[in-house]
RNA sequence: GGAGAGAUGGCAGAGCGGUCUAAUGCGGCGGUCUUGAAAACCGUUGACCCAAAAGGUCCGGGGGUUCGAAUCCCUCUCUCUCCGCCA
């Protein structure tokens, strides 16, 4: 959610910020900054009534007490005209209050300056490539293929157990799973991110903290028994274990890392140009989370988009880094820098990690707040990435490594794994 | 699932219709004393709306009774205890 503040103080930079992220109503700003002058008015006039309904309280109390029963009858009948001459307002004001916010709500974050123009993944800037593309054999195979011929991953069944999209993995598969996830927290905490293991389903005040709700609802699962929402990301459990907390200044940054499995709907994204383990339902992801001190956020930002290339590089596939562009960024994003592999067999770059600032739209809606040095309180920026989702880099582990002798790992999973898969 | 108890400021905890602008303790901050520290003593210390002053709101959430609610009533959520079931 948008500061109403920050909207006031430059409507005319909030409607081009937003027109960047391709917002269709940017009329909604000054709707916005009129709801607030109407409250405002609305607030002052009935806090005016208010304040003699609580003196005139006060004084029938003391009369009552000095015995002088008709001059506080009287005292009565005034509290009572008060009252009725509020009421409207105070209807009227609870009324402006949520229409305002049900407005305010709807207004997406605004993009930082460094956002590229643009409304497809096309126009996404390419920032810079690692890692080598490997040279693979004639007979070479994407990695559903693979599954099958190493026995690993089994989509049928799975679709047999649920439905389709959702994957069983077998021996050496769930193992490989298991290594990797093992590996990842490590490399988050041996870097000072704290570990988390959360719940798997959140309430609804969780999903709107996070940016989840209003604007995703049909991605996510949903428990009408229980009114519980499957988690779409760990960022959602894992952000809010701050919601409405306010932090000292000493305890940040707080720097946070949990393994979850994700469930999506991907309500009507299945074509025939996603197979396998490009996009399932559920998938297994680690992700990295911190709480910062607004005026390091874009520091925090740099150290995680680094501390990601490092862990592919150890993983040696060949990735690129994306700065997204306005169109292509999510409701909450004030900035989005997307990691994409190469998949070698599928000739395809994937999506495994986005690292974005969120900035102060998260902890706005979750009143995640820090006193600082003038012990004022302040909201805290957000920030998070995906260190990493785990089926697209199995599908680039199999693909891209795949050799005559078998599948033959990176160094690092070794110690977790093993050394390959073999024929 | 059954029965009962409870939810108050950073924490502990009193208050159970009208000086609650919430006692007290701990913690935090400032000061006195001290070479310095500790101890002791004194002072101070919640959040939110409003440009600010004035004013207002907040004692788990929502609703009600009343001139007046932390306090009474209804309801929801959560926590704890006991019983049952169970990985």
């Amino acid at each position: 959610m948008l500061q109403l503040q920050v909207i006031r103080q430059n409507p005319e930079l909030a409607r081009e910020k937003l027109a960047l992220k391709q917002f269709a109503e940017p009329q909604l700003v000054d709707l916005v900054i009129t709801l607030d002058d109407e409250r405002k008015k609305l607030q002052l006039e009935a806090d005016t009534i208010q304040s003699k309904i609580n003196a005139a309280s006060k004084e029938i109390g003391q009369l009552m007490a000095k015995g002088q029963k008709e001059e506080a009858e009287a005292k009565k009948k005034e509290v009572t005209a008060f009252k009725t001459a509020l009421q409207p307002l105070a209807d009227k004001l609870s009324e402006t209050e949520k229409t305002l916010y049900d407005k305010l709500v709807l207004l997406p974050n605004l993009p930082s300056d460094q956002v590229p123009a643009g409304k497809t993944p096309a126009d996404n800037v390419v920032l810079r490539e690692g890692g080598a593309k490997p040279q693979l054999p004639a007979s070479a195979v994407p990695h559903w293929d693979l599954i099958k011929k190493y026995d690993i991953i089994d989509f049928e069944t799975g679709a047999k157990i649920t439905g389709s999209g959702f994957a069983l993995f077998k021996g050496k598969g769930a193992k490989l799973q298991r290594a990797l996830i093992q590996y990842f927290l490590d490399f988050n905490t041996a870097a000072g991110y704290t570990e988390y293991h959360p719940p798997f389903m959140v309430n609804e005040a969780s999903a709107f903290g996070t940016g989840q709700l209003p604007d995703k609802e049909g991605q996510m699962y949903y428990m009408p028994e229980d009114k519980f929402y499957m988690i779409p990301t760990s960022e959602v459990p894992v952000t809010n274990i701050y919601r409405d907390e306010i932090l000292k200044e000493e305890d940040l940054p707080i720097r946070m890392t949990a393994y979850s499995p994700c469930f999506r709907r991907e309500a009507g994204s299945f074509g025939k140009d996603v197979r396998g383990l490009n996009r399932v339902h559920q998938f297994e992801k680690v992700e990295i989370v911190q709480l910062v001190d607004p005026a390091k956020s874009y520091d925090a930002l740099d150290e995680m988009v680094l501390h990601i290339e490092r862990l592919l590089n150890s993983l040696e596939l060949p990735y690129r880094v994306l700065r997204l562009c306005g169109g292509d960024m999510s409701f909450a994003s004030a900035i989005t820098y997307d990691f994409e592999v190469y998949s070698a067999a599928q000739e395809k770059w994937l999506e495994v990690s986005s690292v974005s600032n969120f900035e102060t739209f998260q902890t706005n809606r979750m009143k995640i707040r820090f006193k600082d040095s003038e012990g004022k309180s302040k909201l805290l920026h957000s920030l998070n990435g995906s260190s990493l989702a785990l089926p697209r880099i199995i599908a680039c582990l199999l693909e891209n490594n795949q050799s005559a002798e078998g599948i033959k790992l990176p160094e690092a999973i070794h110690k977790y794994f093993g050394s390959g898969l073999v024929n």
